[in-house]
DNA sequence: ACGACGTTGTTGACGGCGTCAACATACATC
DNA sequence: GATGTATGTTGACGCCGTCAACAACGTCGT
C-alpha cells in the first residue's frame, strides 16, 4: 500500500512533511515554519498534518529525531571506516560532529531544543541523543582497553567529550566565536586538548 | 526626572520591562513572554513596550544583555574574591558558570540566542558574550604567566574552555546528560579534564 | 500663568498563526 | 456495490505582534 507514483490522497504524507519541514529549516530557520507555509508546499492544505502528528510540536521533535539519525549515521562512519590510530578515529569523530553542526546550523539547534520546542522533555529527542552517546561510550571503551586513555567511568568522559564538542558547535553556530579565527585549527586544538585531558586527567582531586 | 514612588506615566517603564521580562522566562520560559501578558502584569497596555522597544525582539536581546551582565558580575567576583591556587581559581569560575546556567535555565537559553530571536546577528548580543570571554582571556594570560599552563594564543584557550563549559552546561539545561548522575562530579572531571589538557596540549599534532 | 509641544500610554484594527469541529473524499473490505 | 475507516478540506476561534490614530501628561518658553 501507499507506493503509487504520487497518490490519490498523497500517498505518505508523513515522511513528505519531514522532509519538507527540513528544507524549510535549513533555508529560514525553524520559525519559517508553519502549518500553512508547509502544507501550501506539499499541495494540501493547512490542517492536513494534524492527521499524522498531534501538533506542529510533533512535527519539529520528529524533524530533530532525523536529524540525531543522520549525525548518527555520520559519525558512525568516521568511527568505524577511517584510517589511523584509534585516537586518531575519536579526533576524527570529533571533527565530524562539528562539521555536521556547521553544515546544519538550524537543524542542529532545533535538535537541542532551542528556537522551538522548548520546555517539556521530549522522551523521543532524548532518546535518539541517548544513541549518540551510546555509541560514543562504546569508542571510548575502546580506547580504553587499548591504554590511550585514563581507565574511569567512561560514561563520564563520554560527558566531557560530548560536551566540549556541542559547545565548541554551540559557540560557532550562535557566531560567539570570531569568524577570522581558523576553525579547522580550534577544532584541533579542542580536541587535542580533550584527549590529552582524558589521558592524564587521574582522579579529580576536588 | 522620573524618580516619583510610582508615577504618571509609568516612572521608568523600559526597566521594568526587562526586569518583568527576566521574570517571566524564569516562571515560564521566553514563550510565555508575550506583549500582551507583560503589559497587563505592569498595568499598561499592550502596545505600551513599543514606546521603548522597536520590537519584542529588541526586548528579549535587552534581557539576555542583562543576563550576560549578572554572569559577568559573578564570574568576576569568583575570579578575583576565592582564595587558593590561580588554578582553583580558575576551576571555580567554571563551576560558577555552569550554576549560573542551571540556576537561570531559560534565561541562559536566551542568552545563547535559542528559544526566541534566532535569525539574524544581534550585535550586542555578542558584545556582552565578548566582554566575558575578554574577562577570560585575562585570566587564563595570568595563568599562563604562572607556568601553570601552556603559553599558546590564550584567545584559542579562553575558547576550548568556554566550549567545555557552556557545552556541559547546555546538556544539563536540556536534560540530555542521565539526572542520576553526581552533577558536581561531572563539573569537577570536566573542570579537571580542562586543566590537564590545557596545562600539557602542546602544539596540536594534526 | 499659560499655551505649544514632545513624550508616553491607550485603543481599535489588521493579518498571520495554531488548532478544532464539521464535512468531504477516497480507499479497503465483505 | 454498500459500509467503514483513514485521509484531506473548510470555516471559525482565540491568540499573537504590530501599526495608526488618539489621549493624557510633563516641560518649557514667554
Amino acid at each position: 500500500m501507499a507506493e503509487r507514483d504520487h497518490a490519490y490522497h498523497h500517498g505518505d504524507l508523513r515522511a513528505a512533511l519531514v522532509e519538507e519541514a527540513a528544507a524549510m529549516i535549513s533555508e529560514g530557520g525553524a520559525a519559517s515554519v508553519t502549518m500553512r507555509a508547509i502544507g501550501s508546499r506539499l499541495g494540501v492544505s493547512r490542517a492536513a498534518p494534524y492527521r499524522h502528528f498531534p501538533d506542529k510540536t510533533a512535527l519539529l521533535v520528529a524533524v530533530a529525531v532525523e536529524g540525531f539519525r543522520r549525525l548518527n549515521r555520520r559519525l558512525r562512519g568516521s568511527s568505524t571506516g577511517a584510517a589511523g590510530s584509534s585516537v586518531e578515529r575519536l579526533r576524527h569523530m570529533g571533527e565530524q560532529y562539528v562539521r555536521f553542526a556547521l553544515e546544519n546550523p538550524a537543524h542542529y539547534r532545533l535538535m537541542y531544543g532551542r528556537e522551538a520546542l522548548a520546555r517539556q522533555d521530549h522522551l523521543e529527542l532524548r532518546e535518539a541523543a541517548a544513541v549518540l552517546l551510546e555509541h560514543l561510550i562504546g569508542v571510548i571503551r575502546v580506547h580504553q582497553q587499548r591504554g590511550e586513555i585514563e581507565r574511569e567511568d567512561p560514561r563520564a568522559q563520554a560527558y566531557v567529550a560530548w560536551s566540549a564538542v556541542h559547545g565548541l558547535a554551540s559557540l560557532l553556530i550562535e557566531r560567539q566565536i570570531d569568524p577570522n579565527f581558523d576553525v579547522d585549527a580550534l577544532l584541533n586544538q579542542t580536541t587535542e586538548t580533550l584527549l590529552v585531558g582524558l589521558r592524564g586527567a587521574g582522579t579529580a582531586t576536588g
